[in-house]
DNA sequence: CCGTTCTCTACCGGATCGCTCAGGAACGAC
DNA sequence: GTCGTTCCTGAGCGATCCGGTAGAGAACGG
């Protein structure tokens, strides 16, 4: 799985969401590519994508904008980056005993380790929720302890 | 980190030049594409790269081909996949706390994030060396247990 | 009705990816 | 020495994706 910019992006808007989420109302596109210093335009599409994932609800017209759909402590970020880069994979190959890819020198061992490594990214990425980042932000929860090889 | 099929395409060439090993001279490329079932001009080039980076050697003329350059177990899958797909990471952002990427509401977490996530799979391909992987592919050693989280 | 704000669609230049092709250069055999 | 085998080099190509722009439309509030 390679994690793009829009990625990136909307975890950095839905951070700031979660950030500002005292404020109640909606918050406009615009005042979040400012306070992300992210591109506008690019970053409309980035919340059509979030927002058809159910991940944020919006509002048109004067005092509109974006609301996170669920609390902080229900959004990973598992769910924001599947939602605009796809399915976290690292590569799609067919799966194991599959299409005769097992009919090479026993090669499928292979594509059971990408399988791996994948759910590995996932559940890495099921660690972190919306909450859990912005408490480390605020310096209010230290850095979890990780599991080391 | 997206592994890409030059990646795959890499450790299935590898892992046959491992499996017949004790057959001892070198492995023409034509053997290697017809074992596993690669394109062979595409083959070329990725064995090429893995010999730039000293995990092959070569010999050419008659009877010339690929050899490994170390024994198996000391040539690990991160090896191969940083050889020809390039630095295993999830995605090339700066590091945190530079260029100013904290000035916006803390968002640098989110850089740190990212680099564990690429941490975490470096060290899950370095967990796998290609004498393992032909243990697994014969059988003769049972799925390493895996940390779950 | 008008301005604000989201929504949709299209487009674009560049990069990358998977792969092919056409030689060229080293090597061994004879 | 020349011939076939094999690696080596580099160009190129179609497709796809990526980051980003542009612009028109539709809902909403006042």
């Amino acid at each position: 799985m390679r994690i793009s910019t829009r990625g990136d992006y909307a975890c950095r808007a839905l951070l700031s969401l979660a950030l500002h989420i005292e404020e109640g109302g909606p918050t406009s596109v615009r005042d979040i590519a400012e306070r992300t210093a992210l591109p506008q335009p690019y970053l409309e599409q980035i919340l059509l994508a979030l927002k058809g994932a159910g991940i944020v609800r919006s509002k048109r017209g004067v005092g509109g904008g974006y609301v996170l759909a669920r609390e902080p402590a229900a959004i990973m970020l598992s769910d924001i980056i599947s939602a605009v880069d796809g399915p976290i994979t690292v590569g799609d190959f067919g799966e194991p005993h599959q299409d005769g890819a097992c009919d090479h020198e026993g090669q499928c061992v292979l594509l059971e380790i990408w399988n791996q490594a994948g759910a590995h990214m996932r559940e890495h990425l099921d660690g972190y929720s919306l909450a859990s980042i912005t408490s480390i932000a605020n310096g209010e929860s230290p850095w979890p302890v990780l599991h080391e090889h």
